[in-house]
DNA sequence: GTTCCTGCAAAATTTTTGCATCAGT
DNA sequence: ACTGATGCAAAAATTTTGCAGGAAC
């Protein structure tokens, strides 16, 4: 079950502005914890720099490979833990695309994108709409709801695909 | 793990309009498979005609349960398959809010929602919106996708969790 | 030195698959 | 009668949990 978010997705995210906002992420967010008296093992803090390097989501999998890789190898459930702490904390937000598995991405102050899925080839990639953002935020109002998250997904086939 | 489309949706969905559009959609979705020389045996009719009678999404189990309850009761194998068949065919929509389970709805010809999920009490709920349908068209449209079907999923907490 | 975090392994959940049998056409 | 659908049980995939050892503060 191949599922990633495209390593250069052509059109948006250039200008290593995610960059810089990753590092901040991945800093407040391990500063969070402290803050909290929770410490910084090993695990938390390799899956947090890892989060913070990224611009869309990964699974629970994919974390794990990519610390593998390089050689920051830890327990998948820690992996678990640490990303079920986040999402109580509000700094990631965990978001299920119909891959059947679930994804995971850190919350950033700044920005905020949603996402395109290729039920071809699994594919997910990141948009940003302000037009989309502010139906949203309309609907929130109304909804009756005290609404602390969304998440939109697009399903369909990508140019290659296609 | 309790998540249930709101059985008594208070604002929305009177007026007997769904169990109109949801009789029709029973009866297309069994003419379609058999106009595909698909047959209909005894698991795929009583999915199909539970499901045309939601007015929102159900989970495997919750089919299997309410199958059961029905005196209707079929493997969960069977569940599964039919439920991939109709969604292969565009049918019915798989959509996933978290849970961690799946779960699937009936594709309207006339109607479209999206929904309203409590983390607290896990209560899903629909909820329609011209607006935020337009601006999702538009992200459609400029995406380079070719989008088949989209969802949108508002996390927060309802009025009586709140 | 405590207390919390981590990793391993086992368990729990959800979904898929193999296969023999049964039913729809 | 033929072919495809179904149910059961086993397997696979994903996520959670228990517990002992180790690390952070």
């Amino acid at each position: 079950m191949r599922s990633s978010c495209s390593p250069g997705s052509p059109t948006r995210n250039e200008s290593g502005y995610h960059l810089a906002m990753a590092r901040d992420w991945a800093e407040a967010t391990l500063e969070s914890l402290s803050a909290k008296g929770l410490r910084q093992g090993g695990a938390r803090r390799a899956v947090v720099e890892l989060l913070g390097k990224q611009d869309c989501c990964l699974s629970a999998q994919e974390i794990l490979d990519r610390l593998r890789a390089a050689d920051r190898s830890v327990g998948i459930a820690s992996v678990y833990r640490v990303l079920d702490l986040l999402a109580g904390e509000g700094l990631v937000q965990k978001i299920e695309v119909g891959s059947g598995t679930s994804r995971y991405e850190p919350v950033q102050a700044g920005g905020h994108h949603h996402h395109l899925v290729c039920d071809t080839c699994g594919k997910v990639e990141p948009f940003e709409d302000p037009g989309l953002e502010r139906a949203i935020v309309h609907v929130e109002k109304h909804s009756g709801y005290e609404v602390s998250a969304h998440d939109v997904v697009l399903h369909g086939s990508c140019e290659r695909c296609r």
